[in-house]
DNA sequence: GCAGGTAGGGGGAATTATTCCCGATCAGGC
DNA sequence: GCCTGATCGGGAATAATTCCCCCTACCTGC
């Protein structure tokens, strides 16, 4: 790992923002932007426009949502990534279960917090991240190290980044023609996606997948 | 485009919070107190804390997130009005789908907002539910209208008893093969009858079915 | 540098599932 | 007696799924 040695006293913090819901975005920003030495110099609702935003503005931490519109969080940040390997990217989500901090950190992420933890959290998250410093919400941290000491369940950890996503789509009820869309993928590989995943988790029927997915809190049951 | 004709000399419209998120709570209060004349009294992060705060505090609108941890947005809310029926709610939820909106509605809220919707449009909200006008986002308008016209989601009853038997194991996950044998009937007949079922709930996959069923109480969820 | 492994995307053909249309039977209702 | 609606299923067309294939990247070990 690479470490670049910051001088926290007097650089600002720059921070960029990726959520599809606006109003929420607004809130971070706010939030963000009381606390001393951060500052919120761009935004983006989807990942596409992340990544041009990100080359443009080179922010010093990314602020993601998990869940994006189109191409997910994971995505967004694999893509950037990719070119940026040093991009300090902090994930934020709504779900506090373990196997989605497990995904964003084996993507890279540098930080993964989840939007019920108190607002300082999310301060205290930015300005490790942005130190290069590994971040996790302490519920979640919990929930990831039971969930290792379980060991055996495995579940979804034998679907790969791609499948899961897929999944996910296809739990949430999704037909797939529309998941070809949204992942702009062909209709073809989303089915065949859908059948290498119903293999590799043993259902027979989709509702069988919902349930799966249901009770490993991947998606919700109800409101 | 606000129709803001709001009486200075009117008094101050008072708000409660309930979200579980509490970054997000945090977001929509430093939003709604930059607004003139609308005052944040009050968070709860689940809905038994809602009742009781809501009783305490009075206040002239509530904003609720649909999506709580126990019971959900909609008992919260039914819970309030049940002894208050005038109490004055606007549901905000990151669902997009008709079906949450028409739900909130029909359990008596005054508004229903999505979290994709401009930060404007949920001050304008909190605005004309504290006058007890209805207030629908125009993204979810349009989604409920085109249900409405399209004869979306009517319950079971339309479904025949035979239908909902087999309508019952599909959302169970059962596959067609085996609902044949256990009702002892062709597997056409099953087949054909999976397609009025489907036709008649509006439904296109069978991961919506599930989760219909499930929103129905039919089949088990963890709500 | 090169083999081998895995993820990912997608085509082709065979197989299944689903749909739509049809006819048959049976039970009530008027 | 006639009509309606539920139930059961066949046939044919259509759509979805599976299985097998090839191709491209990108690692990783040698």
């Amino acid at each position: 790992m690479s470490d670049v040695s910051v001088n926290a006293a007097e650089r600002e913090i720059t921070v960029f923002l990726v959520d599809d819901h606006s109003v929420v975005r607004e809130g971070y920003r706010r939030l963000l932007e009381r606390s001393a030495g951060i500052r919120v110099v761009g935004e983006a609702a989807n990942a596409a426009a992340a990544y041009s935003e990100f080359q443009r503005l080179n922010p010093g931490v990314v602020v993601m949502d998990i869940s994006l519109p189109r191409a997910s969080g994971i995505e967004a940040m694999r893509h950037i990534l990719a070119r940026e390997p040093h991009a300090k990217i902090l994930m934020f989500s709504m779900h506090d279960e373990p196997i989605f901090a497990s995904r964003a950190f084996q993507a890279g992420a540098l930080g993964y917090v989840t939007k019920a933890s108190a607002p300082e959290v999310l301060v205290d998250a930015v300005r490790a991240v942005a130190r290069g410093k590994r971040y996790l919400s302490h519920d979640m941290a919990q929930a990831l190290a039971l969930q290792a000491v379980g060991g055996g369940e495995m579940g979804f950890n034998v679907l790969s980044n791609r499948e899961f996503e897929v999944m996910r789509l296809l739990a949430a009820g999704d037909p797939v023609a529309m998941i070809a869309e949204k992942l702009q993928l062909s209709y073809k590989t989303v089915a065949n996606h859908q059948s290498a995943i119903r293999q590799k988790l043993g259902v027979e029927t989709s509702a069988q997948l919902v349930k799966l997915a249901q009770r490993h809190g991947v998606v919700p049951g109800n409101s």
